[in-house]
DNA sequence: TTAGTGATATCC
DNA sequence: GATATCACTAAA
């Protein structure tokens, strides 16, 4: 079964944890078919999040975060590697899944590169495309929850928010 | 441990 | 227009 988007339409703390599990199903233009089971994510959210991108303001590039819940921000990061984020709550609110590790391959930009991910699918939503979309095959693994990693910059209490949440069965 | 890379934001 | 920053990876 495809998520929709009313699975992102609520708080990101609640939302990410249940990512974990679900499968981003990617089709190429040559109709090839690429999966990947979610193991990690990271909620930033919140504009007092200092670790969120759109905690400074609300800019160009961070628009996207204050859209609709359920589309894609894909971010440019050190020039080089592509991050996915998924868009959460409700508008007006800067909140995002961080997609950072899968089953198979291990590293946000690893995972990005994998699927073919770039800046292209910046602002599209993620339930209403052919060629990417997150099923649930109803696999609930379970959860434990660890400090998000990368953002000495923002700070405590943010740094120590245990905020990432990874699938304990992950090796 | 360090180099590589480029968009963005922030400073002249 | 110029620089500093950055939710990373690969190679050593």
């Amino acid at each position: 079964m495809i998520i929709g988007r009313e699975f992102f339409s609520r708080n990101v703390l609640e939302a990410a944890p249940e990512l974990v599990g679900k499968i981003i199903v990617r089709t190429l233009p040559d109709g090839t078919e690429l999966r990947e089971r979610i193991t990690e994510t990271e909620a930033y959210g919140g504009e007092e999040d200092k670790a969120c991108h759109a905690s400074k303001g609300r800019t160009k590039r961070t628009e996207i975060l204050y859209g609709e819940p359920g589309i894609i921000y894909v971010y440019l990061c050190y020039g080089m590697h592509w991050l996915m984020n998924i868009i959460t709550g409700e508008e007006g609110r800067p909140q995002g899944i961080l997609i950072r590790c899968g089953e198979v391959h291990n590293g946000p930009a690893k995972l990005t590169k994998y699927l073919h991910i770039d800046g292209s699918f910046n602002g599209v939503p993620c339930w209403d495309r052919d060629d990417i979309r997150i099923e649930d095959d109803g696999y609930r693994p379970a959860i434990r929850t660890a400090p998000r990693v990368g953002i000495d910059y923002a700070g405590e209490p943010w740094i120590s928010k245990p905020w990432r949440f990874i699938a304990e069965d992950k090796v």
